[in-house]
DNA sequence: GGTATGAATTCTGGAGCTTC
DNA sequence: GAAGCTCCAGAATTCATACC
């Protein structure tokens, strides 16, 4: 153990497990800052999993705090760096932060701090074309759209509602599409959709002008909330559903014509969401 | 000033695979 | 066997705002 080196490393301005794994790595180390520690004892020391020693790790060598060289059959041998260490917290690397409300980016070019390797920021441009059925396809729970067909549908729908389009699916983006989309059939999007549609609410009818955008309807919670028609802002909070007010708006006899129409092409199978669209419009 | 709420972002751990 | 890497899903945290 390292007196020198735990000391410095309490003085360092770092997140909670980076300066937890420097200091079970102080703990192992000489006065020269140099240790062999295996992960495993890292991670007796730390109680944190071994991915996240592993990533607090890559975080200290990426700042500049710890070296690592690979002894082949014989693990790691780590470099504690005193004068980087010993850096005043005013000058150190400092923890990302993140940017308040109002200075982030809106909705379609948020982007991860750390993008992952592979991470692309694909941009869009709606068409039949870019399925994705190898990600699609998942064991035991089939998704009930592609992703291209989601991200589809909103731009049509956001096009018209004079919602934010996406214009760029980031891997983020596609995860939870792919997870929405196993968790709902494909009746509760077309719902979705015409609720969407049909909530002056979420077009930007509120104090705030606030308007509900891809990443919104991505969230389980948000999405449900629409589904069951909470954000029917003529309804109010009584949860009377957007169906009821599409029934009112357009006329009971028409309106049943039309759910009648949808929940036969559902029954058949029918997938293009274009098709739907055009029945529930 | 304290508290509750909603939305967005970040962190964490499991799984599977590869490399040395 | 040890370590690294990526993907994924859920938990935790942060921040702004509204309300008392």
């Amino acid at each position: 153990m390292s007196i020198r080196m735990m000391t410095l490393v309490w003085d360092t301005d770092l997140p909670a497990t980076e300066k937890l794994v420097m200091l079970a790595l102080a703990d192992c180390a000489n006065d020269e800052g140099k240790c062999w520690p295996s992960i495993s004892t890292l991670m007796r020391k730390t109680g944190a999993s071994e991915r996240t020693v592993q990533r607090a790790i890559q975080a200290l060598k990426e700042k500049g705090l710890l070296r690592r060289d690979d002894v082949h059959g014989r693990g790691c041998l780590y470099f504690l760096n005193p004068r980087h260490v010993g850096t005043p917290v005013n000058t150190a690397p400092v923890p990302q932060r993140r940017e308040p409300p109002s200075e982030r980016h809106p909705t379609p070019v948020t982007e991860a701090p750390h993008p992952r390797h592979g991470d692309t920021q694909t941009v869009i441009e709606p068409s039949e074309n870019h399925q994705e059925p190898s990600e699609e396809s998942s064991p035991g729970s089939e998704p009930s759209l592609s992703v291209a067909e989601i991200v589809d549908a909103w731009n049509d729908l956001a096009a018209r509602c004079g919602l934010v389009t996406v214009v760029k699916l980031t891997e983020d983006r596609k995860r939870k599409a792919r997870t929405q989309a196993k968790r709902f059939s494909i009746d509760d999007w077309a719902n979705v959709w015409r609720n969407i549609e049909q909530s002056s609410f979420l077009r930007g009818g509120n104090e705030r002008g606030w308007r509900a955008d891809f990443n919104f309807i991505l969230s389980e919670s948000n999405f449900v909330k629409i589904l069951e028609g909470k954000y029917d802002s003529a309804q109010g909070a009584a949860g009377t559903s957007a169906r009821r007010k599409s029934d009112r708006e357009i006329g009971m006899g028409l309106a049943r014509d039309r759910r009648t129409a949808l929940d036969r092409a559902i029954d058949e199978g029918l997938t293009n969401l274009d098709v739907i669209e055009g029945i529930v419009r």
